[in-house]
DNA sequence: TACGGAATTC
DNA sequence: GAATTCCGTA
């Protein structure tokens, strides 16, 4: 049967856009994957089931069979089209969810920057982009209505007006009603009617920003429409043929509920040339019962309403949401690593049930219940100017039970291959030292304690000279994935790292890496085949690397203030480097620097890390080196100087002189650096 | 069942 | 680039 969370999804428009998906071109799995599963008539075949955005193929035969059909592929199997699913594992688009049959489960937050590559991260700390897109990826994620109409209702989000604006242009109409059947023809020429609608984006952000600081009236709509957001269709869901999402509105009626618990988006009624209303798939336990979270969430009023717009997003949403993801950390006892750090929010503190929480699973449907914590919680939440930003998350890990054990960097591949113990830092370990550092931002005493712990915890990090320094960008996100937490766990953790994270991650490589080195991770073993793959950098991290690169702090979590603006480049920095400025600084020591450019901090504290097992190794050596010699020569000798590590020379006292000098050097030179920076 | 490499296709 | 196809492995 259908529960008001089964019937329609809806989902943003950018899901549609040509960009993200193909959509002009073909249609892409993933897109055909939603498509089947906002249609009540595929809810045998595929639905959403219990976790949020997570769905099960009831019927994988029928699926492949309906994607061969629309790809004209009559040989698709289950076989392949699950290979095809796999490979968005790596696009963290999708996950597995392990130990069920035939589920997955979507990650929108990774749908979400894929399809937002226009959120600016650029402007580094100051300024924040006008506005943040916000990739709306948690379940309270409303996407605002794009009509007034539906503005002014900002308490449902979706009344029924919403549900009418949005269908009679839907896109659901048009290409993916069309099409989960259909026959060979692609979708492609649908979407220029989808780009149309556009432009909203700029709205949206100014909007949004127009929201925060006004409070939220419903005006605000500015409409400003960024040039390079003109094809974006974003938010604009379509609206499915027979507007399953209006009777689910009704349902949640006057609440100011989701009204669609069971979805990952909300559906905003976007009434839009697109016609957007996002679907959601189910909401995941845990997120429910977080309270006020998400499901209470209404979208600000001010959010745009833009014609074609998108969805905006507040910073009230984006704390809810977060506050739901923390929550639901905490729940789920999930990693730490799967709270989300980003500054100028402030997550509630997590409600630990003592118990265990009603399994994720479940069902899927069951929204109903959801509203009235919803409401209540709506009711006490703080005026949209009034977030307070703080960095409560790092303060959280601090409460948090989990307990952190940083590893060092695990090695790569490379490496194990080639037994190398040679020279480079494998770049794996790059990337897991470049979590645990960066995760300073979140995790400050974490992140600290774990260069220590590690750079001691290690030693067999080669002493080569210049290591492979695989330049990252500097995410949080990273970190947040790899850093490793021991105690926690399971796969889920993992997964909701994943699904939560809303980072693109560039790391898709590197996530793999780690689960190699997890020992709980189910895969972990199987996985270490050596494939020089990774070698560069994967694809997809290029890609991201840019993004972050990218100067600009996603929007999404902006804060209304003009601090809020940092990106997680920018907030890791900050917050990082009042942890350990020296260490920071020490990082870039003795090693070449390319050039005085900046270094990024994660890089520092790679290079830190680097040293450190330089350091360590080197007066190992030594001391190593004289206690033979001297048990040889007696005592004499100048012991050291030829032993091999040309560094080393003096005895241990002088060695740790020695370390000190040039750690001061270091010091001295990365602080020009940082000046320049 | 599920994973992922490799080659190939569109 | 996004699958599709094949296939070995777990």
């Amino acid at each position: 049967m259908k529960t008001p969370g089964d019937a329609g999804f809806a989902f943003p428009d950018w899901a549609y856009k040509p960009e993200s998906s193909p959509g002009s071109r073909q249609i892409q799995l993933w897109h055909f994957i939603l498509e089947l599963l906002r249609k009540e008539e595929y809810h045998d075949v595929i639905a959403w089931q219990g976790d949020y955005g997570e769905f099960v193929i009831k019927d994988p035969d029928e699926v492949a069979r309906l994607w061969g059909a629309r790809k004209c592929k009559p040989q698709m199997n289950y076989d392949k089209l699950s290979r095809a699913l796999r490979y968005y594992y790596n696009k963290r688009i999708l996950h597995k969810t392990k130990g069920k049959r035939f589920t997955y489960k979507f990650n929108f937050n990774k749908l979400v920057l894929v399809n937002y590559p226009f959120i600016d991260m650029g402007s580094a700390g100051a300024g924040v982009p006008q506005s943040a897109p916000p990739v709306p990826t948690g379940p309270h994620f409303r996407f605002p209505p794009s009509t007034p109409s539906d503005m002014q209702v900002s308490e449902v989000l979706r009344s029924p007006s919403s549900e009418e604006l949005r269908s009679p242009g839907m896109f659901s109409g048009r290409r993916i009603a069309r099409g989960s059947v259909s026959d060979c023809s692609d979708g492609t020429s649908v979407n220029s009617e989808i780009e149309d609608g556009n432009g909203g984006v700029a709205e949206e952000r100014v909007t949004e920003r127009v929201a925060e600081r006004g409070g939220g009236g419903g005006g605000g709509f500015r409409g400003a429409v960024h040039p390079r957001l003109s094809h974006e269709a974003m938010f604009r869901m379509y609206g499915g043929p027979g507007g399953h999402r209006g009777h689910r509105v009704s349902e949640v009626g006057g609440h100011r509920v989701h009204p669609e618990p069971l979805s990952p988006f909300t559906v905003s009624p976007l009434p839009g040339p697109g016609g957007p209303g996002l679907l959601a798939p189910p909401l995941s336990p845990a997120l429910s019962m977080t309270p006020g979270s998400h499901l209470a969430y209404t979208p600000s009023p001010t959010l745009s309403p833009m014609p074609g717009s998108i969805f905006s997003f507040n910073p009230e949403d984006m704390q809810r949401y977060l506050q739901a993801h923390t929550q639901s950390v905490y729940n789920y006892h999930l990693s730490p690593r799967a709270f989300f750090h980003y500054p100028n929010i402030i997550v509630p503190q997590p409600q630990r049930p003592d118990k265990g929480m009603p399994g994720p699973q479940g069902c899927d449907r069951g929204p109903a219940e959801r509203p009235s914590v919803l409401n209540s919680h709506h009711s006490s939440l703080p005026p949209p100017h009034a977030h307070p930003i703080h960095h409560h998350l790092g303060e959280e890990q601090h409460h948090s039970p989990f307990k952190f054990k940083l590893q060092p960097p695990p090695l790569g591949r490379k490496q194990r291959d080639s037994q190398g113990r040679q020279s480079s830092l494998s770049s794996s370990s790059t990337s897991g030292l470049g979590s645990s550092l960066s995760f300073g931002s979140d995790l400050s005493s974490a992140s600290g304690s774990g260069l220590v712990s590690n750079s001691s915890s290690t030693g067999s990090l080669n002493s080569a000279g210049l290591p492979k320094i695989k330049v990252e960008p500097i995410s949080d996100i990273e970190s947040e994935e790899e850093v490793e937490v021991t105690d926690i766990s399971d796969e889920e953790a993992d997964e909701r790292d994943e699904e939560f994270g809303v980072f693109p991650s560039h790391y898709h490589k590197h996530r793999h890496h780690h689960h190699h080195h997890r020992n709980h991770y189910p895969h972990s073993q199987k996985h270490q085949q050596p494939n020089g793959t990774d070698a560069a950098l994967h694809p997809d991290e290029d890609l991201e690397e840019e993004v972050f690169k990218a100067p600009a702090p996603p929007p999404f979590f902006l804060s209304p203030t003009s601090s809020s603006g940092d990106s997680r480049r920018g907030t890791t920095v900050v917050k990082s480097e009042p942890v350990e400025p020296a260490d920071m600084q020490l990082a870039s020591g003795g090693l070449p620097q390319p050039n005085s450019q900046c270094i990024p901090l994660k890089l520092r504290f790679k290079r830190r890390w680097d040293q450190d097992q330089h350091m360590e190794e080197a007066e190992d050596k030594k001391v190593r080196g004289e206690e033979r010699g001297r048990e040889r020569n007696g005592m004499a000798e100048e012991s050291g100087s030829g032993s091999g590590s040309g560094e080393a020379e003096s005895p241990p006292p002088l060695a740790h002189h020695r370390v000190s000098a040039e750690l001061h050097r270091a010091t001295a030179q990365l602080s020009l650096e940082n000046k320049e920076c």
